[in-house]
DNA sequence: ACCTGAACACCGTTCAAGT
DNA sequence: ACCTGAACACCGTTCAAGT
């Protein structure tokens, strides 16, 4: 329900990353917090945030319905670190380049079409865990926006307003890509209500928007008010 | 899951509006889709998303917990019909004043404000139905940025630009609302990882931010881009 | 150390039935 | 027209037990 802390810090004893599985050939058979957050990625892109079930996911691993929760506490923590998992930043970490605007829009195209590449992770994020990549990512855009001249005072607020614009973003357009169906009905229906709704539905604003091109447009618009000359 | 169309277009008959109650003064007793509407929003203010069930719903109206279902379709439909009720708009609907901004700033604050006065619905409203409420909002707001100025094929973007970036703050705001022990917990192990997150474990990104002075002042970058002079 | 089945207290929804 | 209980096919999680 509520958005949670940092990482993945067990109570539990888990595996040791180092340690040899004792069949020679059998780490696909093996559970493994690894195989699992991997197998429950592969469900959710496949079923949506309502197809993640335990038993569904132990199935899908051979397991038995309750293997998992000698890994795992609970579902929730399958959720985030499945999300998490998804949002590793394997980019340029330099926070001294001398094009910031460049450097931010990377990181920030790149965790938007990472967000698009699994639909159900945007939805999810600010209900969830902050877990280590996306601070990393949090903390990367501080540096950047340091470096290009943010006050130490507008930090947080810079960071935020990018945050909250990307995960709108987002969010909004993942919803739009699951149904375009639903959508052209809506437009349609719209027509009949022309009446009410003139302005909207001569623009056609339930279809065909040019989502990409207007995500960078109004993160242009941000950066120039939130990053001094 | 995916967002849906417009209203409530019901395929079952549906209680007439001027109908009388056959109870005089029972108006309480008897179900109606007015009452299912406002008691789900109790409960959903009251115990969350995840509080709301179709059971626990009935017995709040002290009914069997089957008879909601002449009244609604199925439990997403409850979301709807809960999610727009909440959404309403009852400010200056011109879209020919000379204030635009003030306008503009007016309907999107008091959007928000609603929303974090039931923090659920924030999370819910980009994978839900466009309801009416939310259809008149955003013609009012295409109306006031066509009146301002913004052109024909620019003003979709524009629409959904502000539309994600209200969303975006909401959402976020909404969650640290709802866990503020959680942020504090999240900083101080923050704080332990200093080496790793330096930037934002100075400026304390998870404390003490001025949400609604950010969102104000991101919202005034974004029209300043938006608005041709 | 790792995995399991049975069991508990829930869900949403269908259906046939009541008034 | 409106409401109901029984029943079905699911959930997440606890617990005591297996190897």
């Amino acid at each position: 329900m509520a958005a949670k802390g940092g990482g993945a810090q067990g109570k539990r004893p888990r595996r040791q990353a180092g340690s040899v599985p004792s069949m020679q050939q059998g780490s696909e058979r093996a559970l493994s917090i690894e195989r699992i957050v991997a197998t429950a990625v592969e469900l959710l892109d496949a079923e949506g945030v309502d197809g993640l079930t335990m038993r569904r996911l132990a199935d899908r691993l051979g397991a038995g319905a309750m293997s998992l929760y000698w890994h795992v506490d609970n579902k929730e923590e399958v959720f985030d670190l499945a999300l998490d998992s998804v949002l590793e930043y394997r980019g340029p970490q330099g926070g001294e380049t001398a094009d910031w605007r460049g450097a931010i829009f990377h990181m920030l195209e790149d965790w938007r079409a990472g967000m698009l590449r699994h639909p159900w992770s945007a939805s999810l994020l600010p209900r969830r865990a902050l877990g280590p990549n996306i601070l990393s990512r949090l903390e990367l855009l501080g540096r950047i926006l340091y470096g290009a001249g943010v006050a130490e005072a507008d930090l947080n607020g810079a960071i935020w307003s990018l945050w909250n614009y990307v995960i709108g973003a987002t969010i909004t357009r993942a919803n739009f890509d699951l149904s375009d169906a639903d959508m052209a009905a809506a437009q349609q229906r719209l027509a009949h209500l022309s009446e009410k709704y003139p302005t909207i539905e001569r623009a056609r604003l339930l279809l065909d928007n040019d989502w990409d091109g207007a995500f960078r447009k109004g993160l242009d618009f941000l950066l120039d008010g939130l990053v001094p000359k």
